[in-house]
DNA sequence: TTGTAAGCGTTATCAG
DNA sequence: CTGATAACGCTTACAA
């Protein structure tokens, strides 16, 4: 491994010389072809940790997921990472397992001067890593967590109306036996989905009947006893929305077991419009997740405090989501 | 941010002390406590950058796969990152999108000194940065790509066999049109796989009808419209083989399109058993490959290389596929 | 524009 | 077992 002090050496000129030339400060024409060529003879590359070390930058920015096995947080992972690499950075991923105790580790050991700013999708309710991290001066930013109190960037979607606007359009469809499949009350995702439910119901003024209301938790498990449980009802509903990717695919393995035809014996709407969804036949009517632009928010909006602008912060960004109608839901739907 | 020196003079005793206590080495019970006692009390940690300087270790892994979006790539990332954080690693994650150049630049940038060493679940055919990286002693680990022009470390699947056992399960249940979709034979994996299909034919002294081998591109249209052409022969196949999970994918939802009765009007066997699968109907026979074992054994491997130890070297690792039977191929079939 | 030299925060050698 | 000190490879004043 070569130095700066050899290509220095080997071009004639002083290491100072080859560092600015290495980072773009203009050198004499001669220097610069001699630099250049010791730079190919030598195969000289800079070392990073030296660099880092001097500079206190480390043009990393660590990436922190609950499980990278989820569909619906590797596209928002791909755009963060495409995004910081145009801008020179590159990302360390953390999967915590959706586990608390992992997440506080991995946070810890990236802020041991690892990374120079955090971009965090698990996130524990009141992490302790949050104040640390702002002592260290580490920007992070959080995505799809809304937390009340921390003070933090955050970049949200807008949970309520991602769920307003569905049971809105099938209650325009003339469905009133409208069930929702939902997650943990305790989550913050899970309350506000609950919350565009409710709102909706309440707007048109339908009485929420409990019996259709499944806040479980988010995995598919759940989901699947859930719509049993629902169908198997003496009244069951007409529609059932799921409230995330995890409970769409869980209910459709139910409904698959159950072996009920969609839209005929029930109208469905499902979360997260990735990954099977399009082998599904009819086609789903599902709610979309701006995945994308979430990731692109995300690591626009890190690379903005990284660069010492902390204009309007914090700043909570709520993208929306866009409800997709296809064939899984009976349109204009005769009252008996 | 606090530094040993600070710890040191807060601790009463030099800097020396301090660092090896941090390493583990034994110091006097006295100068322990006050140590950590100072650590505590001015929140100290190490910084890496400088560790890494001095040590020209960085307790990082790179990490670069072709795609984030695939759920094949993730579950052997979710291993990969799980073992080495075991022993103190983390990873840098690179998606290639697929592409040369990036995944060219990305190991260069890798190789600057942020990686103790590489697996590529990648890879260009020939890739330059193979010798650069020996003479750098980074040590790689190639997964799932085979490579006879680089003598390196790699884990594979029996790709062979992989095709080899659930085409001899169809010929045993008096399939003949048997169809292969299969991706690119100038890839390795596209020409294994094929060749599994060949020699079992072979073996069972059934010549290949050309009509039958789909040898295309790794990807969901491609597949689509293989399943399609194959189909619409005037002699259609009574069974097709996908090669891999894109292909799978595009192939369930050509017989989506069209409307095709499995098993009873073809027999399909998919690939990869992940994602989707458990929600196709009637379930899915799969071949299944041990992503798990692969992305354990490839960090085992690798940390093996970084700790010194290059006996055996070059490992290739050969893992074994599973077929799994299930419900959408026709079992002893009559012929007619 | 360039050379010189100090210093980033560790670790490791060498005496003691 | 500990302290002093010289690196590690780079950047950045400062002076020329």
């Amino acid at each position: 491994m070569s130095t700066i002090i050899d290509v220095a050496k080997e071009a004639g000129v002083s290491p100072g010389t080859v560092s600015r030339f290495m980072n773009g400060v203009l050198v004499k024409e001669r220097n610069r072809l001699n630099i250049g060529d010791a730079i190919k003879k030598l195969n000289f590359s800079p070392n990073l940790a030296a660099r880092s070390l001097k500079t206190s930058k480390t043009y990393v920015v660590g990436v922190v997921v609950p499980s990278l096995g989820d569909f619906y947080t590797n596209s928002q992972v791909m755009k963060i990472e495409q995004k910081l690499y145009e801008s020179g950075y590159s990302i360390i991923l953390c999967d915590t397992i959706s586990n608390h105790l992992t997440e506080e580790k991995r946070v810890n050991l990236l802020s041991q001067n690892m990374v120079d700013g955090l971009i965090i999708c698990s996130c524990s309710k009141n992490p302790e890593y949050m104040e640390r991290l702002k002592e260290k001066g580490i920007p992070v930013v959080l995505v799809d967590y809304g937390s009340s109190s921390s003070i933090c960037d955050q970049v949200l979607v807008d949970n309520i109306g991602a769920v307003y606007e569905p049971v809105q359009y099938l209650i325009n469809n003339n469905h009133k036996r409208i069930a929702l499949i939902n997650g943990d009350l305790k989550s913050f995702t899970g309350r506000e989905r609950f919350e565009g439910y409710r709102r909706a119901l309440a707007d048109y003024m339908i009485e929420i009947d409990e019996r259709y209301v499944k806040n479980t938790y988010f995995n598919e498990q759940c989901a699947h006893d859930a719509l049993i449980q629902l169908m198997e009802l003496s009244n069951p509903p007409t529609a059932i929305i799921t409230s995330s990717y995890h409970l769409t695919i869980g209910a459709l393995e139910a409904i698959q077991d159950m072996n009920i035809k969609i839209p005929d014996e029930l109208s469905f709407i499902g979360f997260d419009n990735v990954g099977i969804t399009k082998l599904i036949r009819p086609h789903l009517s599902i709610i979309e997740q701006p995945m994308n632009e979430i990731g692109e928010m995300a690591a626009e909006l890190l690379l903005k405090r990284i660069n010492g602008d902390f204009s309007g912060f914090p700043t909570v960004l709520r993208l929306k989501t866009k409800f997709i109608s296809k064939n899984s839901v009976i349109e204009k739907r005769v009252v008996q």
